[in-house]
DNA sequence: ACATTAATTATGT
DNA sequence: ACATAATTAATGT
């Protein structure tokens, strides 16, 4: 039903060295789908009756807290599994999922899960590194949240879009998706005008520069060094 | 050391 | 023109 090139998925992490006829049975129950800017893929406390490949864009996992406040999780870029709740022995979603930007993404009925975890190796030990993987930067953001300084925590924030979605240009490394300034404060834990005031300053010391929904790194070092001592480098 | 409030300006459809 | 984003200063905990 679908014209999706199977040489795309050949090339993708879960889905490696399989043969043809493998690709077409995945392909065959796969229904791809287009997400606009903004638009929730998938709601937190859903049941879990798909799950996700995203195979262009970013989406991201958010959080509500009970005041109604947005929380970012975390980033997802393109062939990356998501939305796999099975995998963490879960029915329903752990968070909502929004589209940053236009997105292609792949989806299967959740009831293929087990099938695909059985018949294809590299599907489930992807889903164990990618689990583990995320486990492992959440782990890392609760330490930095209890431990660090705003001004390195957003620092952090930026640089895990950086390393996650970070497109060199002639000025430095860009992100890749459009980020506000809300964005990074509720990546970091802080308001936006914390987020604009810190961003103003690292404009003038020329380590970033940003625009409206934009932001560059121009000297990556120089913020790697500051969100590890809390100081510029000389 | 940070958040909140509020006022002002810039930017994108 | 209108809504959304960003800046900036003042005040608060």
């Amino acid at each position: 039903m679908n014209k999706l090139d199977n040489t795309l998925l050949k090339s993708l992490p879960p889905f490696l060295n399989l043969a043809p006829d493998q690709i077409r049975d995945i392909l065959e129950r796969a229904q791809p789908r287009r997400f606009a800017t903004g638009d929730t893929i998938f709601a937190e406390d859903g049941t879990a009756d798909a799950f996700f490949l995203l195979l262009d864009g970013y989406v991201r996992a958010v959080r509500i807290t009970e005041d109604g406040e947005q929380i970012v999780l975390l980033h997802i870029s393109s062939g990356q599994l998501f939305g796999i709740a099975k995998a963490i022995g879960r029915t329903t979603y752990p968070a909502s999922a929004i589209a940053t930007g236009e997105c292609l993404v792949l989806s299967w009925p959740t009831r293929h899960w087990d099938e695909f975890i059985k018949k294809y190796p590299r599907f489930a030990s992807e889903t164990y590194s990618t689990v583990g993987s995320r486990m492992g930067e959440l782990n890392n953001r609760i330490v930095e949240m209890s431990t660090l300084h705003v001004e390195q925590r957003v620092a952090n924030a930026i640089l895990r879009m950086v390393q996650q979605a970070g497109r060199k240009t002639e000025q430095g490394i860009e992100i890749d998706f459009p980020v506000t300034r809300q964005d990074v404060a509720e990546m970091a834990g802080t308001t936006l005008h914390t987020v604009s005031r810190l961003l103003s300053a690292w404009q003038k010391a020329e380590i970033i520069a940003s625009r409206r929904k934009l932001i560059v790194v121009t000297a990556p070092h120089k913020l790697v060094v500051f969100s590890e001592t809390g100081q510029f480098p000389e």
